[in-house]
RNA sequence: UCCCCGAUAGCUCAAUUGGUAGAGCGAGCGGCUGUUAACCGCUAGGUUGCUGGUUCGAGUCCAGCUCGGGGAGCCA
């Protein structure tokens, strides 16, 4: 493979045999073209060097253009030009596919730009930058795996379609096989979701969470990471309507623990992006975000704030600021909110603490002023909310009182409340969305160019 | 969903008060060179997003639609 050569492990003088696809083709009337090749093993490409008197070369090589799929079969060698310490020099090269009108093909040697290789999703990966970003997922979504698994968390793999309403977290996609030209109706007329193909109105899940808890409630250290879907209709650089999303849930555990979990947690995988892909990362920094890499290297470094919420509203209150939404003890955080308290007050992360009951939802603890309940907000800068998580409430009455307040069908969480009634423990957890992770850590400004292939509202290509 | 901006060659963009639509890159051909986003010359490439309107005449002005971008809401 080509990274395993251009990091070193094969030493000048082997055979060598490379296959993947040609980035650029430049002539030399010394009797030789050079080629770059990369096959996404690392970011960079190799140079090969390819002699007129290859016994293809007329008919092959002087046609290959950008986009060529190639085996090539050759010698290891020091370079003698500048800009690369090794190339290889073919005794064959395999022309596998041709690109069959070079005028079309998408992806030119040069700049594109992102809205445009949105279009050509299908063959965007062959740029640097889109394979760098899916380097840096894949070695995310990893640290993710190990950092748990090193540390006794069992994944669990919480249900796609769910046919209730979890946490009331948004719009969800409905799931149905009913004929929809042609809808079964019950006597008064309604759609007759029994006999849809599971007996009752289906969904796509918006989150894993409260599922996950049962298994936390047996396993101590648990958490998902999968698919999650929102219909809602949200046109930005930070959402999609299909995202993944993790999910830790502990045993035995307050706010506090929560908090110290988001916080290691973000700083492990962070440092093993920086550790395992410096090549993607030096990419981004050069040629994405200039702080990409300084400004991991700072979250790393320092501890995150921990201010409680009503201390949030006083510094905003007294921040000098005229904000588009007014502040005052109660209100939710808007954007403008979180940006100023992590990039301009704070200057760092910082977890927000203890929200106002009324703005959460049913499952999160009650403090005991019982005014508001133990959730969290994580806030990066640049980025604003990257975690969202609480203490789950564990006493059944007090569960109930909330579900009873926000006018939700208790019957319909039978099996959570049974969980507070048979050996509850006091327990949390947070999601983080995991696309927003990778948009942090590349300093790629859109979500939709994180995710191989995006959904968003209107929008289902490929 | 709301506010603002945009859509011109394969790509990135020009085009003056409404008056014959251009450049760079890419592609093709030729030249030159152990080349590095190579360089030099030539060639091809367009129903100016769609529909309608105003006008002698519309890339340019007006209306609607579609798609894209920035910001906001919803959130992860």
């Amino acid at each position: 493979m080509i990274g395993d050569i251009l990091a070193g492990r094969v030493r000048p003088g082997t055979q060598v045999t490379i296959q993947g696809w040609l980035r650029t083709r430049r002539d030399s009337k010394a009797g030789l073209s050079f080629l770059h090749l990369h096959d996404g093993t690392c970011f960079k490409a190799i140079q090969v060097v390819a002699p007129s008197t290859l016994a293809n070369y007329e008919r092959d090589v002087l046609k290959l253009t950008a986009g060529c799929s190639l085996v090539v079969r050759g010698e290891l060698v020091e370079s003698q030009g500048k800009g690369q310490a090794v190339e290889v020099r073919a005794g064959s090269i395999e022309l596998v596919g041709a690109v069959d009108d070079p005028d079309t093909y998408p992806i030119a040697a040069k700049q594109h730009s992102f809205e445009y290789l949105r279009e050509v999703a299908h063959l965007r990966s062959r740029t640097n930058t889109f394979g760098a970003v899916a380097r840096v997922r894949h070695c995310l979504a990893m640290a993710v795996h190990r950092y748990f698994h090193e540390r006794g968390y069992y994944w669990i793999h919480t249900p796609i379609i769910t046919a209730s309403d979890c946490e009331g977290a948004g719009e969800m996609f409905r799931v149905s096989t009913l004929d929809l030209v042609n809808l079964p109706r019950d006597e008064s007329g309604e759609i007759d979701y029994s006999r849809d193909f599971f007996g009752k109105s289906a969904y796509l899940t918006v989150s894993g969470q409260l599922n996950v808890e049962t298994y936390c409630q047996a396993l101590s250290r648990v958490y998902t990471f999968g698919p999650t879907f929102r219909a809602e209709n949200s046109n930005t650089a930070r959402h999609l309507a299909e995202f993944w999303m993790i999910e830790p849930e502990i045993a035995f555990a307050d706010l506090t623990d929560n908090a110290d979990l988001a916080e290691d947690f973000l700083k492990a995988i962070f440092r093993t992006v920086l550790d395992e892909r410096a090549d993607d990362m030096a990419f981004f920094a050069e040629r994405i975000e200039k702080t990409a890499i300084t400004r991991l290297e700072k979250f790393i470094d320092t501890r995150f704030e921990r201010m409680e919420y009503a201390e949030a509203i006083d510094v905003l209150e007294k921040s000098g600021k005229s904000f588009e939404f007014p502040v005052s003890w109660g209100v939710d955080l808007q954007t403008e909110h979180e940006r100023y308290l992590t990039e301009e007050h704070v200057k760092r992360p910082v977890v927000v603490l203890n929200y106002p009951k009324q703005i959460k939802p049913f499952y999160m603890r009650l403090n005991d002023d019982g005014r508001t309940v133990a959730a969290m907000d994580v806030l990066a800068p640049g980025i604003g909310e990257i975690i969202g998580g609480s203490q789950r409430e564990e006493r059944l009455d007090m569960l109930d009182g909330r579900i009873d307040e926000m006018n939700l069908d208790k019957d319909a969480y039978w099996w959570y409340r049974d969980l507070r009634r048979y050996g509850t423990v006091p327990h949390a957890g947070f999601g983080l969305g995991f696309e927003r992770t990778v948009q942090y850590v590349t300093g790629m400004a859109n979500i939709r160019d994180v995710i191989p292939f995006p959904r968003t509202p209107n929008n289902a290509d490929f």
